[in-house]
DNA sequence: GTCTATATAGGGATAGAC
DNA sequence: GTCTATCCCTATATAGAC
């Protein structure tokens, strides 16, 4: 009866590949669910919809909300922040670099503009769960590129200032329109794709914004 | 029976005078509760418990959590947009005017730090009550700072560029900061102290930081 | 693995006494 | 106006059939 075996083995691996078919279209759906309405404003349905399976098929997964949350999360979290640590961590040098990093990473929010509002949120109403996170997660700081600042002002290339003020700056250009798209669009009276157009001029003017201020005349 | 008369007035004057205690006591209370955790993860009985009073009290007053939450967005929503385009909409010359609006716009964030992402956050996932909302109350528009900025512009003072461009740059200087605290918190390693030191030297970076960016060499 | 049906709890809202 | 008790719906979670 080798068929059998073979037979077996077959509905094991087709079995294999629909479970995991199916917990990733789980976590697809919650994460756009999530990313969407926040943890509070998610209902368990809603996401079951969304994945076209149901209720009770979440639970067998994952076996509570809070777990399905943590893992959105996470990946949200790791998608992110090191993501752009990693671009101020390279060795480029200090001008190029700003330009690498505001093209790149507008490009990134772009692709996931939800997420700077449900990370600032979530982590607002949660504070533990970021520092338990980081500190699993982390061992990126944005050190090298405070450092890097300091020997452009040492060289007396940028003018001198505390370099945590410039990089919390270039953070917030980046981030705030996302964050704050809809009540900038509708005070500057923007459709879509007008928006689409200002974030695309955008990654042009912020590096010259930046560097023409740091630049020692 | 003269004194019955007065004596009902009497009553009458107290009770009013509690009313108004009582409902202000509860906007206050939800005030805090709403800004803290959202509306979704707001409780009646967080709100009642921080005003020290029963949920059924909570119904009296506003006839539901709804209520209550509409006035609470529109309190901290009109107690904020309106204060900076104020500013903005001023006659100053263009150079003070942006020292005014970093200074006068941070003390108020500092006054409510949660007020940026409270905001932010709603207005994500409720855009019709943005819509609703500001044609309510707005007849305010950034047009004239807008204006003022092309003017310098023409004039030669400052380089040529999309006026949006340095608006948005000016509102994202100053509100990211205070929805992004947690995490610029544990990124930069600061204690509370530090961040308020950090705030409080942002107050002189940033007008500086946006000025020499934008001066014509 | 996937479904239907159901248990259980939590929270918004109301009734009614004082 | 303020309280206690309670209604009732909704949402998470589980049981059990297939």
């Amino acid at each position: 009866m080798i068929w059998l075996n073979y037979s077996v083995n077959f509905i094991e691996r087709i079995m294999a590949s629909i479970e995991h078919q199916s917990e990733d279209t789980i976590l697809k759906a919650a994460q756009k669910v999530f990313l969407k309405r926040g943890f509070h404003g998610t209902r368990m349905q809603e996401i079951a919809d969304e994945a076209g399976i149901n209720k009770a098929l979440l639970h067998y997964y994952f076996r509570s909300k809070d777990k399905i949350f943590e893992a959105i999360f996470s990946a949200s979290f790791k998608h992110f922040l090191p993501q752009i640590l990693e671009i101020l961590d390279s060795d480029e040098p200090f001008e190029q670099k700003i330009n690498t990093f505001f093209s790149k990473y507008i490009d990134l929010l772009q692709k996931h503009p939800h997420i700077p509002n449900f990370i600032m949120h979530e982590v607002a109403h949660n504070p533990e769960r970021l520092q338990s996170f980081f500190r699993k997660h982390f061992e990126t700081t944005p050190a090298k590129f405070l450092k890097q600042i300091k020997d452009e002002m040492d060289a007396g290339i940028i003018e001198r200032q505390d370099p945590r003020q410039i990089l919390v700056s270039m953070l917030a250009l980046a981030i705030f329109p996302f964050a704050a798209k809809p009540i900038i669009q509708f005070a500057l009276d923007m459709s879509e794709d007008d928006f689409k157009s200002f974030i695309q001029d955008r990654k042009k003017f912020l590096p010259e914004f930046v560097m023409k201020s740091l630049r020692k005349i």
